[in-house]
DNA sequence: GACGGGTATTGGAACGTTCCAACAGGAAGG
DNA sequence: CCTTCCTGTTGGAACGTTCCAATACCCGTC
């Protein structure tokens, strides 16, 4: 019994008795139908299931309603903020958002935008993505496009991110307050927001005096990456009283390799984590960290998104001011 | 200047001076197509940017090589690794994933599978939904259908779970061994395996004499439901021992409330997960929990999909047997 | 009873592919 | 030199919608 082929708005003309066009008029809530045709319609569309065919729609009208989302990194709680913000966003515009993954690799990355792009997407909102910069403008050149939680200067496209290089600085300026001078530095490589975040820490290390303490070591935005940047700098030379890490991810990774070290948070070592996921919130992390609104950023992104499909033209690059999130992993350096 | 029209497979088609189904075959690398002609396609594509439109070749083909994929909660890191099951296991099969999310409430999942349906996906992935059963069963009809992390004995679908029951029994079991008998559990109401959880908590609590001790009160999937319910645990009459909470997410939520209220954990109480999320293995929180391995489940309901597709009718229910991690949050009761 | 004007309904083209049957054109065989 | 066969290529139908221009219908007016 092989399936049969889901039912048309043309069973549905027949069924009903009249012409496919007026099932079509009937199911976009059309004003100028008799009530009795419609009724005939809707009733006979009921008897069948009939579903309509995005599919079809949106080749004829060249429209998907649609916007894509590919996601850096699927395990990355910061991202499901921002894919919550986009949901809700594009929902309030009568839009639908679809998701796919990228894991953190620039193929995987570009195959998951280009599923994305082969589908017609009306806008796609790009999170954290590792991708090249050249890659991304090529596809703007086809569809709106917006980037989230990295920054560029590039044009055809927008973007929506935080002062990264200034967060940077906030974390290192806390820290300093608090009488740190061996702080150190875990970064993630040439992941979005990285190298600003770096460059922040730089800065503010030199501004502060500090520029002899600077010390990066690279990691990445994962567990994984924070645990191994910690494990080398508590191993290796003059031990950091305070480290800055690229994200909370690797912040927490950090925090366990401490843990494991027998190094004391904060009575040992400062940690400060960036992105404010609820992950740093929980209680038994409790991390200092700067706070980034993923969901705003999310939703943000949409509202370009809109602008520019509606035909805005010129580039629009957002950037929000971060904020300092005092938890429990910082405080004064071991005397 | 308005956006030109991508360019189609005609744009191609002349440029390179051929037919348009000259430039299919190429496209879809046919074998029989000269040298000559295949460098001119290749070409000239390359010249127009040209990207194939999938939507017109699924609306041709009737078939879209793509999976959906409805998570009942982003914000789950469970439903994350589930994702990231289905993902690479969609790809290993040539079809592509994408997803959506319903937050937990069913109007929006019902919304979120319908976006999945309309766009004709040739299989649908139910994450642990609170969907009715009916109107998953309805969607079953039309597309092949898997549910994953919620039990079903309905037909017209496949499922992959973990068994739940047993998993709460396992808790129990574990803590009645430590010497536990005011065991109480959070539950999660409705949602997807909640209720056999606590079936399963309820029966080896019976099974231990521990009959009279039972003591259930209700929270959700998530951090609050699981504050809330160790809040009213420890404010009210016989304080428990032990308390088995439905998943992680709630667990944490619970140890959160026990710190706030002053009751150290495992020394006072104990709590145990569910789900065994890289949340749980943070060392920080280092929960003892039922591990249920959210990428393997995905990756099976995708393996049930494509049997499905290439038409198999019966149906498949997967249960596999969860396992006991056990970290620093449980140990013997105060004495 | 013819006419005008609005409203409800309809057929057919279009969207960008794939698929299939049909067709060139050259090589091989008689 | 004519067939036959194969290989490479092509036009056109189909997929399920929307949209537009055209038509049918009804009502009131003269």
């Amino acid at each position: 019994m092989p399936d049969p082929r889901p039912p048309t708005i043309k069973d549905v003309a027949e069924r009903a008795g009249v012409s496919k066009s007026l099932v079509s008029l009937v199911m976009r809530g059309s004003a100028k139908v008799s009530e009795q045709r419609r009724a005939a319609v809707v009733a006979a569309a009921a008897e069948l299931g009939y579903r309509p065919n995005a599919v079809a729609r949106s080749l004829v009208r060249q429209r998907s309603h649609v916007v894509g989302l590919m996601l850096s990194d699927i395990h990355n709680p910061y991202f499901a903020e921002v894919a919550s913000g986009v949901e809700s966003a594009a929902a309030l515009g009568g839009y639908r958002a679809l998701f796919n993954s990228g894991s953190r690799r620039p193929t995987a990355e570009r195959e998951a935008m280009e599923t994305l792009l082969e589908l017609r997407v009306d806008g796609l909102v790009l999170a954290g993505p590792v991708l090249a910069t050249r890659d991304i403008a090529a596809a703007a050149r086809s569809v709106p496009l917006v980037l989230v939680a990295r920054a560029s200067r590039s044009a055809g496209f927008d973007s929506v991110t935080n002062d990264d290089r200034r967060g940077g600085a906030i974390a290192v300026e806390h820290l300093v307050a608090l009488g740190h001078e061996r702080i150190a530095h875990i970064s993630a490589g040439a992941a979005a927001g990285a190298r600003s975040r770096r460059t922040g820490y730089e800065r503010a290390m030199a501004r502060a005096g500090l520029s002899s303490r600077i010390r990066v070591v690279s990691g990445s935005f994962t567990e994984e990456g924070g645990y191994e940047g910690m494990r080398r700098l508590l191993a290796g030379g003059e031990r950091p009283t305070a480290v800055f890490v690229a994200n909370d991810l690797a912040a927490i990774g950090a925090l366990q390799a401490a843990d494991d070290a027998g190094v004391s948070v904060p009575a040992d070592v400062s940690v400060v984590g960036y992105d404010n996921t609820a992950l740093a919130a929980l209680g038994r992390i409790d991390l200092t960290t700067i706070d980034q609104p993923g969901a705003e950023l999310g939703a943000m992104a949409v509202e370009l998104l809109f602008e520019r499909i509606e035909g805005r033209r010129d580039d629009r690059h957002i950037v929000v001011t971060p904020s300092l999130v005092v938890r429990s992993t910082t405080g004064p350096p071991p005397s």
